[in-house]
DNA sequence: TCGCGCTAAAGTGCATGCACTTTGCAACTA
DNA sequence: TAGTTGCAAAGTGCATGCACTTTAGCGCGA
């Protein structure tokens, strides 16, 4: 009974697998706002059919990852700018929530775990862009999971996702290289800290990162005509 | 051009009609945690495939109100206890915010809007249980679209119909009678308090939604075999 | 009477096919 | 040359079919 039919292993099925890879290359800035999504390069790339790229595609477009117009192909979520901000209020919401459960009940193994994954995101902020995103996302789900609540670890994760690619959209080339030190201090505030002073903290490092990348609204790069032509549709001429 | 092929009209693809049918179902408890979900029959009653029921399914357990187990049938969510009291916490910081954003905002014609739907609730107190839900439920919605931030809208939505299959699968069957004076005197409050205020107030009435049907744990109808067979997995006899 | 295995019916997982829509390109026109 | 029209290629929308899995009922033995 090893192996049942041509599938064993851990094989966590391939629309999860397709949605993980999808999610992961926009976190990335792989997949940049607007790029394209095929159903059948899709499933081809990952042995499936049509079928489940499709499925695939509605699921991340649930959560606000992919921009799905009937008849028309699905794109990567090109989110407005005001849509960022929106996006990072919600986000320092459910992070405070995260932190005021966590203040003063970190384990050491939890610490530890925190501390392996800023001394990765130390290693890599001279390497790939990418990995360096990656890695401070991985930090804040790793939060997340840590209060052992599903469900605050779902809207968590995926909020965390958008505003990844809220900052692709918006974001300059280099804005997280400081992420090290706030994320160190973090740790210590949660660890020892009154639960709203840690949860303050928590707002003061994500409203950092997103006053970093969103100050002006107009550097997207020549997307969102609409609102571009919004001013020149009211008076003629 | 008045008819293109069998269908035109306002007809939002069938898709997102079998989702807002089966989420209005849950809501209005005529769909009860456990209940099955055959693909089949879903796709039979509106006219669909199994392709388009199966899509549908997908999309609800991305929201959390079916649950669905790989070569299983798929069944209407059963939130645990845990579950339940998770989705009032963040419930109740989501809409906070909602409030926060609205307080001393409110124009003569969104205070109008409320009070019709209160004037509903009024009238729905002593017909069918489910309609009373419904309505507290759109109370809460139309509240989160004031703010006019989509983000916001789609989250506080999601979240207020898991607490709603949340209520359904612990809640006791009169629960929502003084529903009514509580979401008057919200309207008070947001329209003239200032904002921490009102966001007290709202959490004050979602924790007395909550503790009113939340109280007992194992009041579950049978269900949540784990839990109960928990203590008595330790002590052998 | 109660458990236990076996089998048919019901249901899911997924690929494929066909009809329809969009889109890019190229020829045509002014 | 620039704008427009028409057409083929590419892509989506969806139903259906087939293989596999679960499940429920039934008969059999104890």
């Amino acid at each position: 009974m090893a192996a049942k039919k041509t599938t064993a292993r851990g094989e966590a099925d391939r629309l999860s697998l397709i949605c993980k890879a999808i999610r992961r290359a926009i976190l990335e800035r792989a997949l940049l706002p607007g790029d394209r999504l095929p159903e059948d390069a899709l499933g081809e790339r990952f042995g499936a059919s049509r079928t489940i790229a499709r499925h695939a595609l509605g699921q991340l477009a649930a959560e606000g990852l992919v921009d799905l117009r009937r008849n028309r192909m699905a794109i990567v979520a090109a989110p407005s700018f005001s849509d960022a901000r929106d996006i990072f209020d919600l986000r320092i919401v459910l992070e405070r929530q995260v932190v005021r459960h966590l203040a003063g009940k970190l384990s050491d193994r939890d610490v530890r775990q925190l501390q392996a994954i800023i001394a990765a995101e130390h290693d890599a902020r001279h390497g790939a862009d990418g990995t360096a995103i990656r890695l401070a996302t991985e930090f804040h789900v790793a939060l997340a999971e840590m209060t052992g609540k599903p469900i605050l670890i779902r809207y968590v994760t995926e909020i965390c996702y958008r505003a990844g690619l809220a900052l692709s959209a918006f974001g300059r080339p280099h804005s997280s290289d400081c992420a090290v030190s706030e994320h160190l201090d973090l740790i210590e505030a949660i660890r020892s800290g009154p639960a709203e002073r840690a949860a303050d903290m928590m707002e003061a490092h994500l409203e950092a990162v997103a006053s970093r990348a969103l100050l002006q609204p107009s550097d997207a790069r020549g997307r969102d005509l609409m609102n571009i032509l919004a001013p020149y549709a009211a008076e003629p001429g």
